[in-house]
RNA sequence: GGACCCGUGGUCUAGGGGUUAUGACGUCGCCCUUACAAGGCGAAGGUCGCUGGUUCAAAUCCGGCCGGGUCCA
């Protein structure tokens, strides 16, 4: 037979994908009476090129999704994209050199479809390629009219219950997308301004006053100047009126306690607005609102002279001014956090526009307590969707001034204002194209105008769960599929994704949209640093996958633990390739034990009972690590088992077998171990099942076949066994101390004490794996034995006598160790503490032993309690 | 500024009260052994960030500090 003696990952992984795509492996049967297990697995973003982080992302939702499917669950784990927003459109803007009024909104709409589902075969094929069992039958895309159909029924519900409203309110604005932000896409950005000392006259007097401010652009719109109460030197000027630079506008002086008397001068123009603390108190004061800025981030006509300038036009052409008239007393440079947008990182501004919002303060006791039933790895992510809930002070703005996302299905009244809901039935529906529900505004019969404006992406995002489950498509199916399992996600889109779909789940089915939730870090570049192609740190997983093979990578994700970053680490990715190489080594060995593996066996040896107890324990902790989404901690496991326990003990004793007990063993074992490891590595474990086992255990794929359970757990048998690498481990040690091969032939070995009775039956054990030509366990020989130390157990000491133990610890080590070994000889130590004597027996005590054998020519190792004399 | 996570051999990492601290990579030595040299066996290498406290007992729990990171203001 011929033996590849390399696990040639590239053509062997091939094989397999085409295989499991041409039979369906991972095909979600809705009829099955299966339990079911769905995923509400991340749409990818449409942009193209695979990231590490999606690779490891997408893997360890893999490894959960394998792992269902072989614990008997029906799996619903759906391929699919998301297509939609404002990164398609920069970039398609970019490409194109346009912006979104150069085009009519249906061309500009194709541009960005266009260019969006171009990737989608590509990534795909990246899918595929990393071995990820998602399931194309159950395929979809977030802008297809099938999946916008439900993000505006949800919206027709919401708005029906009365829970959306239209309200002309500030909302963060980005002039280059020209559309409104929620509070979750503002990001912000480290930068130093200019704190600009202006001078303000008083009215009626020759003196003025000092203001500082960083938006002197801003003063066409300065409502209000506000000082602190407490402040005894600002006190005259409360109630007075101050003349505004540049616009001579008279504002009165107002005390406040937000004011910062130690910042700038301590009085603070407020304008309608430039920045947060402006929007509260034009609340607090129900200031009017001046638009001193416009959608295009240029300034109105309220600014006179610098109309129509951007915002740093003005602010340099006003600096210049107020200068030039002797009004700017001085500049300082000012670190501050400025607001840009998440999507193009342009500098946001307050703007009043109308927009509509979907009731979400009202919700937020829900929200928490909603979160507070869905169980999370790790726990500790519950507290950021806590705090951040908590901390949610407006209501979610939906509306964007886009076009390549899902319109909102609304008709405005040309005379009225009054809007009409499209209905259920109507929907997919564009208002933008298509005929209002109704003719006319059925308030005033008045023309109805279709609403332009469409849905922030995360409408429809955070309807994945209602969409999976078919809500509103197939209502037998949503009763089983919803709630949904486990929502797996990264830990940066907590605030909006997790947020928004608990939110929008309560209003509209009042049940949380999933029993799980598995939140995973991102994956850094090597030297822990975040990738950005602006850096140029960023790695590309195709090479790598190239190089040591899809299972390899998959390896590396394991070790990615949930819930933290991880830096990529190339030599967990070597690891991974030699672990499949190993694996698949020990396929093409026990391979031929594999002809006749026997249904039971009542004849097996203690290695046998060993290895077997040691797999059936490994069988139970790697499946409590599963259930728990600890991949990490089920991967050390499975490879420690493989590796060490049967790779480099078991099948080393076993190689000079052929008996129906190591038949029965290997192939148990092996098959349970390889299964193990198939939702981590799919491709050499497929295989391997596919060569050795297919027949026997008679599943099309090993990704369809039973999870392993435990045989039998025989704790005398796991003494033995580790008593038997322990001794095996020493002789070998022996060995290389000595400067021999590791195969030199032995005459004999001699296990001496009580202690190696646990050894008797295994005699041929030890003689084949150390090439011994004889193996002897004798209980007693000529054996002097020798305490060598005698050392107080704290382990025991401590629970046994709490407080006390400190002096008695103290007392022992001043007795010594002959005087011990005496007292311990005749049965109990006594010692005398402050508290007076006290009596220990021999169990408080861990005795060291040392074996002599008289007279015998020959080397001996020291084991525990056992003496292993070597003869060469 | 707040919340959360993390500081463990040269590097990365496990462990979250019990006295001998896990493993990987790297280093060194030996070995081509009826699968695997991309392998096996062995060795060296750590006062578990610092500092108080709780406890009979702290890498582990608590407080403070220092350093790194993430999310948010």
């Amino acid at each position: 037979m011929f033996y590849m003696s390399q696990y040639d990952s590239a053509s062997i992984e091939r094989r397999w994908q085409e295989m499991w795509k041409r039979d369906e492996v991972y095909r979600f049967d809705p009829a099955s009476d299966k339990p079911v297990y769905s995923i509400d697995n991340p749409p990818r973003y449409t942009s193209g090129s695979l990231h590490l982080g999606h690779a490891t992302g997408y893997s360890l939702i893999d490894f959960a999704a394998r792992f269902k499917r072989m614990t008997g669950h029906n799996v619903f784990f759906p391929l699919c994209f998301d297509v939609n927003g404002t990164p398609i459109e920069v970039r398609v803007e970019k490409k194109h050199d346009i912006t979104k009024l150069d085009l009519p909104r249906r061309e500009y709409r194709q541009l960005c479809s266009d260019y969006a589902n171009g990737f989608i075969d590509e990534m795909t094929h990246h899918f595929e390629i990393l071995g990820e069992s998602m399931d194309p039958s159950i395929y979809y895309q977030t802008d297809a009219p099938y999946y916008r159909r439900i993000t505006q029924i949800s919206f027709v519900e919401l708005f029906e219950k009365g829970l959306v409203y239209k309200a002309n309110f500030p909302v963060n604005w980005c002039p280059r997308c020209m559309t409104a932000l929620a509070d979750a896409e503002v990001e912000y950005r480290d930068n130093v301004t200019k704190l600009n000392y202006i001078r303000f006259g008083i009215e009626g007097s020759d003196e003025h006053v000092t203001i500082a401010t960083t938006r002197p652009e801003l003063l066409c719109t300065c409502k209000v100047v506000a000082v602190h109460p407490d402040d005894e030197t600002k006190r005259d000027l409360i109630g007075k009126r101050l003349i505004t630079p540049l616009y001579g506008r008279h504002v009165e002086v107002i005390a406040d306690p937000k004011v910062d008397p130690g910042y700038g001068t301590g009085n603070v123009m407020i304008c309608t607005i430039g920045d947060k603390d402006d929007l509260e108190w034009v609340m607090k004061y129900h200031l009017e609102m001046e638009k001193g800025i416009d959608e295009t981030g240029r300034m109105t006509e309220l600014a006179g002279k610098y109309a129509g300038m951007t915002v740093p036009e003005a602010r340099a052409a006003a600096i210049d001014d107020l200068r030039a008239r002797g009004l700017l007393e001085e500049q300082e440079d000012n670190p501050q956090q400025v607001s840009i947008c998440w999507r193009c990182k342009t500098a946001v501004e307050y703007l009043q526009v109308p927009q509509w919002f979907l009731k979400t303060t009202d919700f937020k006791e829900d929200v928490l307590r909603r979160s507070e039933e869905i169980r999370w790895f790790p726990e500790f992510m519950k507290i950021r969707l806590r705090d951040w809930t908590e901390s949610l002070e407006w209501d979610w703005v939906l509306s964007r001034q886009r076009i390549f996302a899902t319109p909102i299905p609304l008709w405005e009244c040309e005379d009225c204002g009054h809007a009409v809901c499209a209905t259920k039935e109507q929907c997919y529906v564009d208002p933008t194209e298509d005929a209002p529900p109704v003719p006319v505004c059925p308030q005033c019969g008045g023309r109805l105008i279709g609403c332009t404006d469409v849905f922030d992406t995360w409408m429809d995002s955070s309807g994945s769960a209602l969409y999976n489950t078919f809500w509103e498509r197939d209502a037998e199916l949503h009763e089983k599929l919803f709630p949904m399992s486990m929502r797996p996600q990264s830990h940066d889109i907590i605030r909006t994704w997790a947020f928004y779909s608990i939110l929008r789940c309560g209003q509209i089915a009042a049940s949380k949209p999933w029993d799980d939730i598995m939140i995973h870090g991102f994956i850094m570049a090597p030297d822990g640093t975040p990738m950005h192609s602006s850096v140029g740190n960023v790695i590309d997983p195709i090479p790598i996958l190239e190089e040591y093979g899809a299972d390899a990578l998959r390896y590396y994700a394991a070790t990615c633990s949930l819930g933290i970053d991880h830096a990529f680490r190339e030599k967990d990715v070597i690891r991974g390739r030699r672990l499949s190489n190993k694996v698949f080594n020990i396929g093409q060995f026990v391979g031929r034990f594999l002809g006749d593996v026997p249904e039971a066996c009542d004849s097996l040896r203690t290695a046998d009972r060993w290895i077997i107890s040691r797999y059936s324990d490994t069988v139970a902790a790697v499946t409590r690590h599963f259930e728990e989404y600890q991949f990490d901690k089920a991967m050390r496991e499975v490879e420690a088992f493989i590796w060490n326990d049967f790779a480099d003990n078991y099948v080393e004793m076993a190689k000079g077998r052929s008996d129906e007990a190591v038949r029965y063993t290997l192939g148990n074992v092996f098959l349970g171990a390889v299964k193990m490891l198939a939702p981590f590595m799919p491709h050499v474990t497929e295989d391997i099942y596919q060569e050795h086992f297919r027949k026997t255990d008679g599943h099309a794929s090993i990704h369809l076949s039973p999870w392993p359970v435990p045989l039998f757990s025989d704790g005398d048998a796991l003494t033995a066994g580790a008593v038997l690498a322990e001794v095996i481990g020493a002789v070998r040690a022996w060995k290389s101390e000595n400067k021999l091969p590791l195969n030199a032939e032995m005459r004999r070995i001699e296990l001496i004490g009580e202690a190696a009775s646990v050894l008797e039956g295994s005699e041929a054990d030890v003689s084949e794996t150390l090439k011994a030509r004889e193996t002897v366990v004798v209980r007693e020989a000529e054996l002097g034995e020798e305490v060598v130390g005698v050392k107080p157990d704290y382990g025991r000491l401590g629970p046994a006598f709490k407080a006390q133990a400190k002096s008695i610890a103290a007392a022992l080590a001043e007795t010594d160790l002959d005087a011990l070994r005496d007292m311990l000889a005749a049965g109990a130590v006594t010692v005398g503490t402050a508290d007076g004597d006290v009596v220990l027996g021999p169990e408080f005590f861990k005795v060291e032993k040392r074996l002599t054998l008289g007279g015998r020519a020959v080397d001996t190792v020291q084991v525990g309690d056992i003496l292993v004399a070597v003869e060469l």
